[in-house]
DNA sequence: AATGTGACCTCGA
DNA sequence: GTCGAGGCCACAT
């Protein structure tokens, strides 16, 4: 599959502008976006190049939790590096959540 | 044109 | 809390 181009733009600007230590969920970057669909905005963080910048391991579900997916342990691994933390039943707290 | 597939979301039970 | 159904948009067959 891949994403229509212009989507891709959309969803990437909004991707970068999310701080350092934050998260955002698949559904408000949709919302932010013309066109786009949280389930899109899934398949296009699945699509991602290798040699991507962009800080795709930001973004998670509307659960506040990692999705199921091949890179889960790689974007725990990353998000904790950066300091967001994890409760008991890795969620992440919703003051974490961008935008607020 | 119809159907199936997704790193999803919301709502109701 | 969890779970399932229905909805969502783009793309492949």
């Amino acid at each position: 599959m891949a994403i229509r181009a212009e989507i891709l733009e959309q969803i990437f600007t909004v991707v970068a502008q999310i701080p350092v230590g934050r998260v955002t969920t698949y559904g408000r970057i949709a919302s932010m976006t013309e066109g786009a669909t949280a389930r899109l905005v899934g398949t296009a963080m699945r699509q991602l190049p290798e040699g991507h910048l962009l800080p795709w391991y930001r973004v998670i579900g509307a659960t506040r939790r990692i999705a199921d997916h091949g890179g889960a342990a790689r974007q725990h691994a990353a998000l904790r590096a950066e300091g967001v933390i994890f409760d008991a039943s890795g969620r992440v707290p919703a003051h974490l959540i961008w935008p607020d």
